[in-house]
Parts: structure tokens; C-alpha cells; sequence
DNA sequence: GGCTTTTCGTAAACCGGTTTACCAATTATC
DNA sequence: GATAATTGGTAAACCGGTTTACGAAAAGCC
């Protein structure tokens, strides 16, 4: 017995024949370009059902040089963050008729280049990109003179293309503003990669917080690196072993946090009796951790879905003008912070929590 | 000034006049079914950089019938669990030179069998197929006769597809067994929807540690309804209202998981001090959790490999056969199991939590 | 030198749609 | 009744590749 052979598909020619009319009729009416009367409409319908015909897709972008398919690049798929984004564009793509391919960066700037490309090559009509590291030139000149890119959370600097972001330096703000109301003091600040525009206007937002309550920034404090686990691993580290360690920690993502827990917790360092915390994302089940993370929560999937609105109607709209938008954040108040342990009285040090071991 | 006009691309035609040669030519070198004189190759070769030259993915795709992309289609993405799944799934097709493109069908059975006719239709080469409902017959009439198709994780029952599922029945007996070795004797089992294959295997893994054990099954003590956190709250408040509640829960999926802490928190019952749990698939950050969760942990990464290294053998090789494979599944021990606090001494019931209050 | 084989290369068909240009037969207009 | 407009439809070009069938020139062989 022979294997299994591939079923040969029909054609709008097949389609016609049966129809005794010609392949420019069945296409054109297939379009709505053309209307027909009822009877030969009745046997085109009937031809099509018959031969379960239906139309090949890649004759059809190749004719038509457009695909209706959207692209969205993220660094790492596997990552809740980005997960939850491509969850929230995915819906969003479909309820505009497009599809959605998923692309992974891994953070390797060949990768996303190439990427970048498929929209010139005609792979896809438009692409959402969303990057986590700083560019060093090669997406700007990837990514200038192409159109059908939005960017998504990161920027690229000087990239001309449309853009939803959110408020990072607010949500920066609201995070230490937070931890300044509950009397902390020393707030050490762990940031994503350096350079990047998120963790540059997180840390801006942290400062302008501190300069509001008059405390003076100390460098001591700041420290950048990732927004991976790992990075809130080795800062924390950093951080304890300062003669005067901060009294809270500022995590700005959801892995910072939960790599600084890993830590905190090895250390036998009590959150937030001793060191409280504010993460940022809010995407991880914190509420499920013990103690509950206050964070700042992204409206990620508005942001994805905004992103396809967006880059939709840049497609479909001529006269359609680039922004800028920036969506609103909001802090989650839960459990991990509490005033500090460390207590300034008239200006002098009476108790740090290093004094309770 | 004129709008941005699309640029347009160079095709073969125009680099086999660049380069004074047939367009026949230049197809054959470029995919390496001939070769040229250095003189006639270097020609091609600098027309092509000239130009920019880059080969029209539709009209090959057209040309050739085949699109060397895979598709990967799950309930939704933004699920940990899928997410992880899909990251590693993304990585395998890349090593094999094929694109991704991710499906979510957010259970829709329509969007199901949109989907798996896409491979028929030559959208995608091949196709990963994640579903987590028990089907009624309409996937299996979906999927029968396309090849083409890999079955993850989860069963549609009566495909003959090759198959790459975990080791559920083993991975619902370590975890039962894990828990009646630390005493328990009133287990709960809050499982996934009812009918469907890892569901079902994961309780007569339960059923058959259990009997090991000659511990009664109790009908009332197990409770289907989906992997999620919702299935977790309410068959954990069904659990609690019972005169006898469970010593320990086995929650089926790391949301169930999730739902069911939601639950016993508000209730204000200390685990594992009252009640004792697992999880499983272990995705989630439970280690970050308090008490850290013990839980099964799926081989979700290698999951996602082999699918694709199946899937790929399946397109490439006409020799191949079908196979149902099972990867193992591996207990993490931490801390949210311990001795139950129901304690029976000569078949009396001495303490239960209750009376703790 | 004549014959075969290899090398280098071409013309043309094909994949399966869409669309332009155009035509014949009706129907409307004056 | 002649002309213009509409209706229903067709043939053929086009999108941009791949591949088959074949030809001419160069090299190999006796």
C-alpha cells in the first residue's frame, strides 16, 4: 500500500471550470469586487463547496504583496512578562484580522535584526518590537526608514516610529515615594540594564522621589545590571555588605525581586521587618508570596493591545501620524513594607537591623 | 514631499541581467543545484550584493509548496506553563531551520480546528497541537488523515499522530506516595478537566499509590474541573466544608495550586502546619513561595524539543514512525509538606486541625 | 578527426492567485 | 432608431520564484 500522499487541493481554475465561468469572475466575486446575478453567484457557491475549495495563501500574498499577518519580537518568550504581552497582542492582532507570528530575540542583535527585516521583505505587514537592551546603532539603522515598526515598552533611541511605553519615571516615583512615607531612608535601587530607557527613567523617578523628600542620593545605592534574577542576586549582595545597608530595596522587575528574596532569605533577613521591598512589573503571583509583594503593576496588556492599534492603523492609514504614549502605572500595596528597622533619631544611628542578629 | 513609497525589491530577473546571465542561472547557484565557473559565480554574486538582492519568500513559498515554518498550537500563551513550553519549542524549530509561528485558541474549539487545517492549507509545514479539553470527536476528525501533526502534553484521544506526553500516572503516585510517607492518610486530589488524559492519569497515580498503601479511596476527597486557580479555590472550599477534611492536598497544576493557597489563607490555615501540599508542573516561581512548595515538576522544556525533533523527523522522513513517548517526571521536596496534624492513635481520631482553632 | 561526455547556460512552463483592459449583449436616453 | 451607459463576463499579464527539457561549446577518449 502506498504512503500517505498529500490531497491535491483545488484551484479557482478547477473552481470555474465547474462553474462554466471564468477564473476572473470566481476571483473577482470571491473580492466582492464584481456583483453577479443570482444564478451564475448559485454555481460559482456550489463549485466552491463541492470541491472544498480554498484559496492558496501564498498565491495570494505573492499577488498581493501583503500578508495580513503581524510580528511581535520579544527577547525571550519563556519570560512572564513578555508571555503576558504576546497573550494580550496575540488577542489584539485577531480581532483586526491579522495573524501573529512570535519572534525571540534571546537578546542576540543578528536575531533581531533579521527580524527587523522580515517587515522590509515583506514576511509580515507591520512589527511590534519590544527590546531590553541598550542599542548600540544597529536596530536604529535596522529599524530607520522601515515602517510597519511600533516599539513596545523599551525605546530605541532615535528610532522616528511609533511608540507605547509606560510611565516608568512615575512608576519609579510612586514606588520610592512609598517606601519614603513609611520612614526608609536608605533605599537601595536595583535596576535593569544600564542605558536602557526603562531603568534610566525608573531610577530617574527613584531620585526625583528622594529629592523631593530631601534625602541626598548616594551612588552607594544605585545599581544596575539586568532585569533578570541574577542581577537582584548580586546587587543584594552588594548592598548588605555596605557598613550601612539600605532599610529597603527598590526592584525594578519582577525577577530583580525575586532573585533579591533568594538572597534576603539565605541571609536569614526578614521582609519587610528588616528590609522592606517594592518590585515592579507584577506580572510574577506575588500575592501568593509570603510576605505579599507591594509592586508596581504595568497594565501590560493594554500595553500590547494599544501597540496593535496602533501599528494597525499605521498600516491602513495614510495620513497616520507617530506618538508617543505613555500608560499609566499603579502600585499594588501588599505586604512587604513595613518602616524601617533602622531608626534615625535626632540625626544619630540608635538601631540598625544588623544590631538584632 | 511625497509620502514614504515602498522600495522596491530587486528580484532574480533583475540580477540575472546584472549579472548577464538567465534568470535560471542564478535560481540553480543560489540553491546549490549547480555550479558555475568562478568568473559567471562572482558575476551573480556581485549583482546580487549590488541590489540588495533577497530571494521573495511568498513566490518561493509558492514555487516550492513549502514554507519551512512549524506552528505551536496552545490554549494561551500567557500561561506559564505554555509559555515556557513555547520558548523551548521556538528554539528547537530555529535549530532545525524552520519559523515559528504560536497559536493561541484560548479553548475555542473553532479557532482548534482553524488552526490545525493550516497545515493542510501549507500555512505552516507542521504542527504542535497543546490542547487541554477532552475533545468530542472534533479534533479527532480535525487531525485524522493530516500528517503533519504532533500531539504535546496532552491526548486527543484516537489520533494516530506520535505523541510526546509526561509521565502523569508516576508523576500523581510520587506525589501521593511523597505525601502518605509523611502520614497522610486524607489526601485530597483536585484535578484538571475531567476526561481529559493527564487528568485521568494523574488520579489513577493517586489511586494507585492509595491502594499501595491500603488507604480507602474516598470519592468525596477528589475533584475535577480544570487547571486552574479557580478550579483551586472552589474545590478547596468544597474540601474544607467537609467533616473531615483532607490532611493534604494534591493540587494537579501549579494554578490549582495557586487557587487553592488563595483558599487556605483566607481561612487562615497554616500549610504544611494544618494542611500539607504538592503541586505540579513546578513552572511557577514556587520556590519563592512560603512555605516553598513541594511540587512535580514536568519536563516542560524537554517536552518542547522532542515535539519538534519528532515533528521534524515526521516532514523530512518519509521512513518514520509513529510513537507515544513518555518523559519522566521529577518530585521537588520543600517545604510545604510535614507530618499530618490529624493524628490517629489506635484508630480514634485524637486531634484534627479544627480543633486547633 | 570524429564521437561521446561533461560543462555552462537558456527558454519556457509552472505554482495559484489578482487585476487590467476590453468586449458583447442589454438596457437607458434622447 | 441611433447612441450612450450599464451589465455580465473574458483573455491575458503579472506577482517572483523553481524546475524541466534542451542546446551549444568545451573537454575527454579512441
Amino acid at each position: 500500500m502506498a504512503g500517505p500522499t498529500k490531497p491535491k487541493r483545488a484551484t479557482v481554475r478547477n473552481v470555474a471550470e465547474e462553474a462554466a465561468v471564468s477564473i476572473a469572475t470566481v476571483s473577482r466575486w470571491l473580492n466582492g469586487s464584481i456583483k453577479l446575478p443570482a444564478g451564475t453567484a448559485e454555481r460559482i457557491r456550489r463549485s466552491i463547496d463541492k470541491l472544498r475549495y480554498e484559496p492558496n495563501l501564498h498565491a495570494r500574498r505573492l499577488s498581493l504583496g501583503k500578508t495580513d499577518t503581524l510580528a511581535l519580537v520579544v527577547p525571550d518568550i519563556a519570560d512572564p512578562f513578555f508571555a503576558t504581552l504576546a497573550g494580550s497582542v496575540e488577542a489584539a492582532a485577531e480581532s483586526f484580522g491579522f495573524g501573529l507570528v512570535l519572534c525571540a530575540t534571546l537578546n542576540r542583535p543578528a536575531r533581531e535584526v533579521d527580524y527587523i527585516g522580515r517587515v522590509y521583505r515583506n514576511h509580515v505587514d507591520g512589527l511590534l518590537f519590544a527590546t531590553n537592551h541598550p542599542d548600540d546603532g544597529t536596530l536604529l539603522s535596522a529599524i530607520e526608514g522601515q515602517s510597519g515598526v511600533v516599539l513596545l515598552d523599551e525605546d530605541v533611541s532615535g528610532v522616528n516610529a511609533p511608540k507605547v511605553f509606560c510611565d516608568n519615571r512615575g512608576g519609579g516615583r510612586q514606588a520610592t515615594e512609598y517606601l519614603v512615607a513609611a520612614g526608609h531612608r536608605r533605599i537601595g535601587f536595583i535596576g535593569g540594564v544600564e542605558g536602557v530607557m526603562s531603568a534610566v527613567e525608573r531610577s530617574e523617578g527613584y531620585a526625583e522621589a528622594l529629592n523631593a523628600a530631601n534625602i541626598p542620593i548616594d551612588p552607594g545605592l544605585i545599581d544596575f545590571g539586568g532585569y533578570t534574577a541574577e542581577q537582584g542576586r548580586s546587587a543584594t549582595r552588594k548592598l548588605l555588605e555596605r557598613a550601612e545597608p539600605p532599610t529597603a530595596i527598590f526592584a525594578s522587575s519582577d525577577q530583580i525581586a525575586i532573585g533579591a528574596l533568594d538572597v534576603l532569605r539565605d541571609a536569614g533577613i526578614s521582609v519587610p521587618g528588616e528590609i522592606s521591598m517594592v518590585a515592579y512589573d507584577d506580572v510574577a503571583p506575588f500575592n501568593f508570596f509570603s510576605p505579599a509583594l507591594t509592586a508596581v503593576r504595568q497594565p501590560v496588556a493594554d500595553m500590547g493591545r494599544r501597540g496593535v492599534e496602533r501599528l494597525v492603523s499605521q498600516i491602513t492609514d495614510p495620513a497616520f501620524e507617530m506618538t508617543v504614549e505613555r500608560l499609566p502605572v499603579q502600585l499594588m500595596q501588599r505586604g512587604s513594607v513595613a518602616p524601617p528597622a533602622n531608626v534615625y533619631r535626632f540625626g544619630r544611628l540608635i538601631k540598625t537591623w544588623r544590631n538584632r542578629r
